[in-house]
DNA sequence: GTGGTCTAGACCACC
DNA sequence: GTGGTCTAGACCACA
């Protein structure tokens, strides 16, 4: 796991996001308990408020809900997952595609580049 | 043109992507000199300090230069310009597939959904 | 019965107030055994402490007593249950009515929405 | 203004649920300005951090936005303001009613007690 | 001066 | 030990 951020946007930001990505890809199962605030905040070495803020606005989105005194949970509701994953990936194709249209790139030359980005490395 | 803005940015960095895809894809032409900063400022709705420090940045990426007293103009080097907009369009690229893997798409299946929305109403 | 629970109070005040208004609207008549504990506890699906926890403080208020070996009772004195019901009816209903004021609606108002609510579906 | 808390609930939520009644009641107009939230904070008598954050929350719910410097402001649009007026009293009316039923209250008791709350003095 | 973020640290109710 | 709240205080980017 990573764990780094950049400095242009809030850490809790980057936060919630990265840790919705595990939640959509599967990586923390459904129903299944996240790691106490205060792991994942050492983990991610951050201090635990700024996890808690994160992991709040989670909860506000539906994604995960907290247990009064046991813990955090992964949503059951397979279906809202699903949703979300497909719903971020299609935003981000919109504006994707957008903004390669504000460069001046027709759909054929963006699907042109994308193939040959195929091999590419990545970060 | 829109010139509407998001909080969660600065407001010059927002400007300065604005008036970089206007050179970039052609519409402010190479060589061409630019409106004033005060025109610029009145037409996107912000204080000339804003506008001056996003032009300010552009200088110093190459892409306008101010020449003493008649203005700022876009510069004639078309290579440099095009060598910036398929750089931007590089970058976008690769982020944009990095994203999509993580969220546990496949190649292919991020094709489909970009010809799927083809058609979509854009912004 | 419900038995659900939301996560912004503590479950013992919830299950407290639950069983006050099972007794205060008769369905725990006065003088007859409550189940015990063991048994509320599995029937709420709580941890017997915490039904413990409410049924002590049921007890503390007078509504209940305890026998020592024989289980837990209902008071037997109808004007103690008929006055905490009219005390708390009457505190709803000032705070409701406050409430209502704060919001802006006069007592009419109130009133006409009040008959409009009439034949609402109950959760 | 009151200002004053009870430890039941977050200082937060209270801070929030007030500023909320200011603004659906009209005292804070649409499209004002709202205080600072130092200001605000110090009125109030709580950390700048806990007024911060139920301005947040306020914002989130798209009652007032966020200049990015000049302040806070109330939203412009008054049909959600009087939609967000009209559902808070349809919450509270129908638990309201809920709540007396469970007590063992008819429709018609109810509207009696009101009645005679009419001229009760207010906390 | 404005909103905003982050940290450090303490304290609490709950189970 | 869990989530949660609150404070105090520092710092930052922005217009």
């Amino acid at each position: 796991m990573s764990w780094q951020f950049d400095n242009e946007r809030p850490i809790y930001t980057q936060l919630l996001e990265k840790i919705r990505i595990l939640i959509i890809s599967g990586q923390y199962a459904p129903g299944s308990r996240l790691p106490s605030v205060r792991e994942l905040a050492s983990e991610a070495a951050v201090n635990p408020n700024t996890m808690q803020r994160a992991l709040a606005e989670l909860e506000q989105s539906g994604l995960i809900y907290s247990q009064r005194t046991s813990g955090r949970y992964v949503t059951e509701d397979k279906i809202m997952i699903s949703s979300i994953r497909e719903s971020i990936a299609q935003e981000k194709i919109h504006s994707f595609y957008e903004e390669m249209k504000h460069l001046g790139y027709s759909r054929e030359e963006v699907m042109n580049l994308l193939n040959k980005d195929k091999g590419g490395s990545s970060t």
